[in-house]
DNA sequence: ATCTTTTAGTTCATCAATGAAATATAAACT
DNA sequence: AGTTTATATTTCATTGATGAACTAAAAGAT
């Protein structure tokens, strides 16, 4: 792989690199950015972004298809203003609509439309082979180890994160 | 996890969901995203963002420092255009140097300046902490089966994509 | 030798995401 | 009641990345 040779070359410039670990931090970005730009491919015939599949499905998954932009932003984890960006492109499509709630008047509903649920069951289904064929390799004791040190992962990087903004 | 939760109600409405997968998927993508956002924080104090560090380091990284862009293309997988803003913002701040070739004069020539080694050496390790931070506890058993299994991912990853456009 | 095709790099227009500030409503305090 | 504080959302300006169209040079074809 390309990426060790650089790595290897800096590592005799600059000894002191955790060679190991920083191969695993361009590892996990590079697969981050090669499953992103997968991904980005498959939704676009449907003309969606990441983080409007996301939020769609988010919407989809929740019991009774209904939540707030505030919501939204923290089980999407996205920022308030690209949230309104999303429910504006989402309303526009009818697949969600915009009301405002009369218990607080602060807040905005954000519920699925039906068309919002068949295009969500249309679309979803014929990306599980991509997502098979991701893993097809993968033995169950592969997927299982992967899932954990990449909960691992995670947990220690929202750590570092969370202890440099609190 | 939230995300299992979503996952999980999904999956009572769309039984056929490879549910493990799904989540391996989330997963991957999560993480990436996290990481990004860490490297970036890491990099703001340089005024730096991931495709700048990474071009630079590439440049470090070569033998003689020294590259054209479409090579850098090529080793940070950044399109053209993108090289062109990455070049012009680095020899604005006169850490790299842009001429042209004699043998042929359609190529550019790029080569980082003194300035933009010692850069390089002083923002570099100041990053490792951070870097072994984020295995702190991981195995030497752990870290080698990430690494296998993130580059067995990244190969399958790269295999769809291509065999989509070739 | 000229005409066409290919290659390298750039410019321009556009999109997605973000931070800062503005607005509107509700809750808390005095 | 009136002011302050907090919460939710939107607007605006900026950044980073990308695709399409463009320019210049080299390679290949007739």
């Amino acid at each position: 792989m390309l990426m060790d040779e650089g790595i290897e070359r800096v590592n005799q410039i600059i000894p002191s690199l955790p060679a190991m670990e920083a191969r695993l931090c361009r590892l996990a970005l590079m697969t981050g950015s090669r499953m992103e730009e997968g991904l980005a491919a498959k939704l676009k015939p449907y003309k969606l972004n990441h983080s409007e599949f996301l939020t769609l499905m988010i919407l989809y998954s929740l019991p009774d298809g209904c939540s707030t932009p505030g919501e939204l932003c923290e089980l999407a984890t996205q920022g308030a203003t690209n949230m309104t960006r999303i429910a504006n492109t989402l309303v526009k499509r009818g697949l969600i609509t915009r009301g405002s709630s009369k218990e607080d008047r602060r807040r905005v509903q954000i519920r699925m439309t039906a068309d919002g649920q068949r295009f969500v069951q249309q679309m979803f289904p014929p990306m599980f082979p991509h997502i098979d064929g991701l893993f097809a390799d993968f033995s169950e004791a592969d997927k299982r180890q992967l899932s954990r040190l990449l909960r691992k992962l995670a947990k220690n990087i929202d750590e570092i994160n969370e202890a440099r903004m609190p």
